[in-house]
RNA sequence: GGAGAGAUGGCCGAGUAGGUCGAAGGCGGUCGCCUGCUAAGCGAUUAUACGGGCUAAAACUCGUAUCAAGGGUUCGAAUCCCUUUCUCUCCGCCA
């Protein structure tokens, strides 16, 4: 959420970079609420004093012995007036909140003006794709032919979109997960959490996903819970409405979680494979920081989990996107992409993104430094990585001509020293 | 699921026969004094949001709101009534 004072201010700013996001929302019936709610709240205010006034005069007489009959009537009058303008208020309040929440983030300056992914500008790339001495599968077939991923039955059981994995690839998944858990925390200074899987509608509009994109997550019925899409929510709404220390930032967290997505018009999209999951499991990076410091921590939670897929030896670019490919809360997002045999491309692995102070105002993160007033908070968040993604990479990448897939050293503690899947 | 108790400021904790309570006291924080240094001590100060005024912007100032959330009674509610949420205790159920 944007600042109400700021929009307010700076009209022009923020129809500017509306209109870089290509986000197709006008200013004006905000503008012309905002001018109606002051006059109303100023009116209303003014009322509230006499009120408060007169109640104070009204029980000094009282406790005088005096009786004061025509003041209480008057009094009776006032605040009937002044309910009907409160709620005129809060009419007004709800319009200009509910507008306030649907205005995305302003982009930063340096995130190149462009209309959609086409326009991401690459960064860096780490690594070569592998010249395959043979036709390389893509990883849903060497899944099913090594028996460790079964599509199928995962339909069967849930609906499309839902898969098993089994012996290998089920112990693969958890090696991967705990190998980046253990990466993150002991190398790169994040503290684990393990999040609730759903969390209620306030989180929900904290981190940006309400009131817009409903379409995108699945609600449980008959409750506020959602399941979460990411453990960015549950992570990041872990201090909403709090104040944090100054000298306790900047706070890291990683935590793992099943991630849940509607995957709303995305149909035909990433049809075969782990790509495109309802349910698939991620782990994430999140930072809250001073406003000083975050865009220098983006770069270095960007390196973190570039970090995991150079360890693991994939080949991956990374990429700034634009404007027209920006996220909703997001003022600036690298990609990271991983090399995919199958797709013959760069594919999505992770998104890394700075959303400045926009989560933090929507969820009311603060700090306090020494006497100051407090603070919004910086809150950053990146994958570190999608898993079956990660997995579907290492299957396709370390696949070999006979069929089995090389296990990547790092991974193969965390598979009791196996070497290869076969 | 049943019965009961509770929710007050950064934290702890007073305050309920409605009236000057944004709220005693303590802790913590900040500033000053004191002390060879540290500790201790003394004094002062210390909520947030929004709107108006004044500003380049602040500071400042006026006002309004906030004692879990929402509604009600009343001239007036932290205090009374209703609903919801959460916490705790006991019982039941349960991985």
């Amino acid at each position: 959420m944007l600042d109400l004072k700021f929009v307010r201010n700076n009209p022009d700013v923020v129809k500017d970079a509306l209109k870089k996001r290509n986000a197709n929302i006008s200013l004006e019936p905000f503008l012309k609420l905002d001018e109606q709610w002051r006059q109303k709240l100023a009116e209303a205010e003014k009322l509230k004093n006499k009120r408060n006034v007169v109640s104070e005069e009204i029980g000094r007489l009282k406790k005088a012995g005096r009786l004061a009959e025509d003041l209480v009537l008057e009094m009776r009058e006032v605040s009937a007036a002044i309910k009907d303008m409160d709620d005129e208020i809060r009419l007004l309040e709800q319009k200009i909140q509910l507008t306030l929440l649907e205005i995305p983030n302003l982009p930063d300056q340096s995130v190149p003006v462009g209309l959609d992914e086409n326009d991401n500008v690459e960064v860096r790339r780490w690594g070569e794709p592998r010249q395959f001495g043979f036709e390389p599968k893509p990883h849903w077939d060497i899944g099913e032919a090594l028996d460790i991923i079964d599509f199928e039955r995962g339909s069967k059981v849930t609906g499309a979109r839902f898969t098993f994995y089994k012996g290998a690839g089920a112990a693969l998944e958890r090696a991967v997960i705990n190998f980046m858990l253990d990466t993150h925390t002991r190398e790169h200074g994040y503290v684990e959490v393990l999040p609730p899987f759903m969390v209620n509608s306030n989180s929900m509009i904290g981190t940006g996903q309400l009131p817009k994109f409903a379409e995108d997550m699945f609600k449980i019925e008959n409750t506020d819970y959602y399941l979460i899409p990411t453990a960015e929510v549950p992570v990041t709404n872990l201090y909403h409405g709090e104040i944090l220390e100054a000298e306790n930032l900047p706070i890291y967290h990683c935590a793992y979680s099943a991630c849940f997505r509607a995957e709303a018009g995305a149909a035909g999209r990433d049809t075969r494979g782990l790509i495109r999951q309802h349910q698939f499991n991620k782990v994430e990076l999140v930072k809250f920081t001073r406003p000083e410091e975050s865009y220098k921590e983006l770069e270095k939670l960007t390196a973190n989990a570039e970090k995991i897929l150079q360890l693991l030896g994939l080949p991956y670019r990374v990429v700034t996107l634009s404007t027209g490919d920006l996220g909703f809360s997001s003022a600036k997002t690298y990609d990271i992409e991983v090399w995919l045999p199958s797709y013959n491309a760069y594919k999505e692995i992770s998104s890394c993104s700075n959303f400045v102070d926009f989560q933090a105002r929507r969820a009311n993160i603060r700090f306090r430094e020494g006497k100051s007033k407090p603070r919004f908070v910086h809150t950053l968040n990146g994958s570190g990585l999608a898993v079956g993604r990660t997995v579907a990479a290492i299957l396709e990448n370390y696949q070999t001509e006979n069929g089995t897939v090389k296990i990547p050293e790092p991974l193969q503690p965390y598979m009791g020293g196996k070497t290869e899947i076969n």
